[in-house]
DNA sequence: TTCGTTTTCGAAACCGGTTTCGGCAACTGT
DNA sequence: ACAGTTGCCGAAACCGGTTTCGAAAACGAA
């Protein structure tokens, strides 16, 4: 009823503002903001009377004008890197809602900027934290040697990685254990008869597809199986390269029987070149993949595949990156995620080999 | 060379504020303000040596400073609603970059939310302004009859559409005119000699829906092809329910030899729909669709489309709503853009047709 | 009762900018 | 030469909050 104003005119609804409050309730504006920010020199009567006033009066405050004392904007910022063949393109909106939902949930908002180039990454990380946009930042996609880390520790500015990376001194992380599930489903296919099983990495220089190789590597030796450097097909992100990635595997004297790829976006392309040979993929040929893109279950016969829940990542990095910037330590702000195995059809029992002992 | 402290400890680098710019120049900080702010009462002199020292010490306004005497924050807000089968997601990067790119270059950023829900969405917008965190809005998707308008033309928040409305007083928007290749898409296929053209409409609510329908209706009278209600199938926006309402046309029992989608989601399951009866696309039946997924170019025979340049919209879009905050009048933000035809394999002269006069 | 503590709040400075107002100096016109 | 403009800048208020400091009031102990 506050503001219905009875004037049908353009009536401007006038922003409660802290003094207003503090005018309503007998007290001073200084009173006022001690009391809703929970200082200890307030009584709890006091403390009590302003909420119950502030929620009345529907006061709000004005985040930068806080923003100009406290140095805090309340806002978390994120710089994408925006590829031509981007693998976790799909995985955008997930990716956001996990963030903007965990950073509403605090009462903070998210600032995104996208770049083409990796000096233009820095060069929006550089004006974002002068000007104060964001308070930290996330950094999707680390890379091994990650020049933003460089840049934001030398800053002082909070930041939190998707993904590891080689230094990882004062850094707060978040990320899958995707080399766990890799290693997984080597073991998985072993364990079904495979002996010959090969690998299609992701792109060099990410930290996770160092590690998704290493976790191949895991893979062959937990299942004692030998490590043939041309079952490693060269490195592919999406469907075309993955089928060129697949067809040095599917064309080698002695092929595999089963292929693991570390996105899905390259399994896309194992699908193409198998078919492209007569090979029936989860008969002739296994392949299993780690992503989730949601095609996979399209695909036929359905993608067998690690999925990653984007949208619990996202929420995660907000939340950490939250308590960094509220001052939290960053080897206190580490956590480890696990992708999800998706059985589906695109895997099975080598060729010629016995039912798999349980 | 100014802060490249040769202490090796933690080195603040200590911003450089205006006063600090002011005292440099034995000027005071309100002159300085004035003189960055091209106000008329500073000398030329004077204006061009109070740049050269902010550019020399690096001066960079604190947006959120400014903004407490100002009441902007030079900042675009974006509400996504996030649907579980939104067909719109694969543009999303794409999009974002468009409206990051405008809004750096006047060296504004951009404020993003995500919500589940109609009643979210109002209620983000809300928090969104009364905080101030963001000086206008871009609404995407947008419908005929639009919660979001009502809410922001009541605040006299400045807005701007992608997509176009019942009543757009007041309104600025950015529209592709999608029935205008809809109907050129029908246009195109009458005179490849089909008599009997079908059309999956997307979702309705939407005005795009709307008006790709319309744009279906103009194709037809164009073509002088009578109007059958059977050749309209219920709405689909993705592949499942693509497949569902490609099959209610197929099974027609004077079926369509030509099928138009409203979006692409849709035309992937009209090649499912197709290949179980044994239809093939291109001959059999021609298939037109609106988008321009990335996948389309993947099918086979890849899909004609017509592609929308999402990041030009978004650079559009971030560059119209600046215009706004800056206190343009909404009717003169107003701006039409076409999509491209992309003329692949998937539509062809009609089965039993003659070759069609040019 | 008296003195020292503690609790609780008011007053005012403060954050880093922008905007208003007034005054000095340099022009203009006669 | 003198009054009236005009150009240009300093001083100070201002935006809407937060934080510091000090003092009054309430409390406790002797």
């Amino acid at each position: 009823m506050q503001f219905c104003g009875d004037t049908p005119r353009s009536e401007p609804p006038k922003r409660v503002r802290l003094v207003d409050l503090a005018a309503q309730l007998g007290l001073t504006k200084g009173t006022v903001s001690r009391a809703l920010n929970d200082h200890p020199d307030i009584s709890d009567q006091t403390r009590l009377r302003v909420r119950k006033a502030a929620e009345k009066l529907g006061y709000r405050p004005l985040s930068h004008a806080q923003a100009i004392r406290t140095g805090r904007v309340q806002s978390l910022g994120l710089v994408l890197q925006i590829y031509e063949h981007d693998a976790h393109r799909p995985f955008m909106a997930e990716f956001l809602a996990g963030l903007s939902q965990a950073a509403s949930a605090e009462d903070w908002t998210l600032t995104v900027a996208t770049a083409s180039s990796d000096a233009q990454t820095l060069d929006l990380l550089d004006r974002l934290t002068v000007e104060k946009k964001a308070d930290g930042f996330i950094l999707p996609r680390t890379k091994l040697d990650d020049a933003r880390i460089e840049f934001l520790r030398a800053r002082n500015v909070p930041f939190v990685l998707y993904g590891r990376t080689r230094e990882s001194r004062g850094c707060a992380w978040f990320d899958i254990e995707s080399e766990r599930s890799i290693e997984d489903a080597v073991t998985l296919l072993a364990r079904l008869g495979h002996r010959r099983i090969g690998f299609v990495p992701g792109a060099q220089g990410y930290t996770y597809a160092e590690l998704r190789r290493d976790g191949y590597l895991a893979g062959l030796a937990r299942g004692a199986l030998a490590h043939d450097r041309q079952l490693v097909a060269p490195p592919a992100m999406a469907r075309d390269d993955g089928a060129i990635s697949a067809a040095t595997l599917l064309d080698l004297a002695d092929p595999p029987s089963a292929i693991v790829c570390a996105v899905d976006g390259a399994a896309l392309g194992v699908y193409d070149a198998a078919r492209q040979r007569g090979l029936k993929i989860g008969t002739d040929l296994s392949v299993i993949s780690y992503d989730g893109i949601p095609e996979a279950t399209l695909l036929d016969p359905p993608l067998s595949t690690y999925r990653v829940d984007t949208r619990a990542a996202g929420a995660r990095l907000a939340d950490l990156l939250i308590r960094r910037c509220r001052g939290a330590a960053p080897e206190d702000l580490r956590e480890l995620g696990r992708a999800a195995f998706q059985a589906r059809g695109s895997h099975g029992v080598a060729p010629g080999a016995a039912q798999p002992a349980t």
